[in-house]
DNA sequence: TTGTAAGCGTTATCAC
DNA sequence: GTGATAACGCTTACAA
């Protein structure tokens, strides 16, 4: 019945409904000649509906080519169905592989995915994340740990989970998933170490609103200090994402002689453009010098000189992230795995420390 | 009130409210001692609403920190405000660049952005489709022409208003916007053609479900036969979308001599895998053989031999679909310059044409 | 197992 | 300009 209240007025013409604009589930428990608790039960819950009312139900919303309505069935539910993830950007790979994982993962669920790019602004984000909120997201996936406190403030307070990604801190194990970007770096470090590298230089990534890049810098730094080494200020460098600034950045160590006889770059388009300008000078790589980078992008292995590398597997981050939440909203307890594997691969662009150098 | 019915039974302990969950609209109502309407006014048709109405009403939502519901929002408005956006993938830079400028440009005007992959499978991107629309997207942003159907006709029927993005082909100017591959392709091969180049190697990305790949290979095939060319069958490869494959085509192709003096790529990575394998092999570029690629990437100006190429502005694909759809969900009449500007960028992997060749 | 009917939190159509 | 109140289309106690 359409009219509720015995007071109001009377519909204006009760008897026959009024023109309906879509089919409803109204319209398929008519055709089928159930009731509409009926017709949600056959959609959400088929084992408690007899298998011919099922039969009638499916038969009679396929006639009508009926579509439910996500909108009525939020506010009825109180759950979107919908995840919100926010990305520094989606031009890096490792973000864009992430996303793309994320959203496979999610969809396969019955989730669907709202994305929005920070562009690394913390401020920008926490407007981001209040509109993934406003909308009933069931859940929020961030990158990295660096956040305003009013964003996690803002979901905390309103209950909604999220999983923070890319910068898997075994402290807050329940939280990240990702690599543990720290000693993935201590061990890449180590590496070098083995191989009898005493001398480093270090092209970083800006670690500003950048915990990644910050932890990275650490992993370095803390697997150099254990031998008693660090690396020199003018061999320390810091700057934008791109091949071009590599370049740049390698040229800026090699100014101060003597030089580092091997480079660790914070991300992968940093080592590729340190590469590229080293053979570009005729540096021999890996017998002058070596350098290596973070995660793997394919140009680096098709370069004449093969670059060594860490792969994190991005597409891993996205899909545990989106594991991770799902579990979450069953009520199940997420899986303990968070962590994602992280593996040294080895070219041509690495290898032992020259006896002396230039 | 909460009861209605005046049949049914009382309410189990009416006078004072039910515990509430969240705040709603009705209690920012009662806080500023207004009516339901009065507030919701004061949020969607501010000067519908006195200024000092509108002021207490600010007032107390702010004080009951009130978020409003996007669900029963949208189901009161038959308006979701989101945007469902289907991609191949957002491995491709590409892509990833133009979904960013599409969110960002989205969420600057209200609407927040919906994603998932296609994997550049048909049957997939219907049931995304399919999805977003359950979901009451307020319009759907699509890649390609190449699309199942259904797909069409789902969203027509619906009355889903769509674009289709990266392939702007004249005809169809009210619904596709970004390059016109074909033309682009065609002034490429034009460009070459102009250099004396007259044997044409091309190293096709696979057009199967990809009709912009498809609109590319037109295009060459229409600027050389307009001079009465063609390319050899020997000397067509296609294949999928990396450097490796690049590579391995390339070789493909100077497997038969004469070997053609000018290599058209189909995208950014192709070019860079068979400028990689030619000067591998000591092929002098541009003086052997041009090789030229569709697509700007970073790596293309830092190699070597820096890669000739046809710059998209790929982010201004996303940022015009966006204005495009928020116009016509406006009911505004959409921009018509729905073409995006292509670009020939000139470096040193081309070149005129060698007086003969191996 | 199935049906009845009360919400879910807004917006929008009326009257005033 | 403001206030009642009926939708919006679905889910879910509770009853039968």
């Amino acid at each position: 019945m359409r009219s509720k209240s015995a007071t109001g007025p009377p519909p204006a013409a009760d008897g026959h409904e009024r023109q309906r604009r879509t089919v409803g589930l109204r319209d398929v428990a008519r055709m089928a000649g159930v009731s509409t608790a009926t017709v949600s039960r056959a959609l959400n819950a088929p084992e408690r509906v007899s298998a011919a009312l099922r039969e009638r139900v499916a038969a009679a919303s396929a006639r009508l080519a009926w579509v439910p309505d996500a909108a009525a069935r939020a506010l009825a539910t109180r759950r979107s169905g919908a995840i919100g993830a926010v990305f520094p950007t989606l031009s890096h790979g490792d973000f864009a592989r992430a996303a793309e994982a994320l959203q496979g993962e999610l969809t396969g669920h019955g989730y669907a995915l709202l994305l929005a790019c920070s562009h690394y602004d913390l401020a920008h984000e926490h407007l981001l994340v209040r509109q993934f909120v406003e909308r009933g997201v069931d859940a929020v996936v961030l990158v990295g740990n660096a956040h305003d406190p009013q964003t996690i403030d803002l979901l905390e307070r309103r209950g909604v989970p999220y999983v923070k990604t890319f910068n898997h801190d075994p402290e807050w194990r329940h939280h990240s998933v990702g690599p543990d970007n720290r000693r993935a770096m201590h061990s890449l470090t180590r590496y070098l170490l083995r191989l009898g590298h005493r001398r480093f230089g270090l092209i970083a990534q800006s670690s500003r609103n950048n915990d990644r890049a910050a932890a990275r810098l650490e992993g370095v730094r803390a697997a150099l200090s254990e031998e008693g080494l660090s690396v020199r200020p003018q061999h320390f460098v810091e700057g934008r994402w791109s091949i071009a600034e590599g370049r740049a950045l390698f040229e800026r160590i090699i100014e101060k002689r003597p030089w580092p006889t091997a480079i660790i770059c914070g991300n992968a388009y940093l080592a590729v453009g340190a590469v590229l300008e080293a053979t570009r000078r005729g540096i021999a790589l890996p017998d002058e010098m070596s350098i290596v980078g973070y995660d793997d992008i394919e140009i680096m292995q098709e370069l004449p000189v093969p670059i060594t590398t860490l792969r994190v597997r991005s597409d891993e981050v996205g899909r545990v992230a989106a594991a991770y939440v799902v579990d979450l909203l069953a009520g199940r307890q997420p899986s303990t795995a968070l962590e994602c594997e992280v593996e040294i691969i080895e070219r041509s662009s690495s290898g032992p420390a020259p006896r002396a150098s230039r």
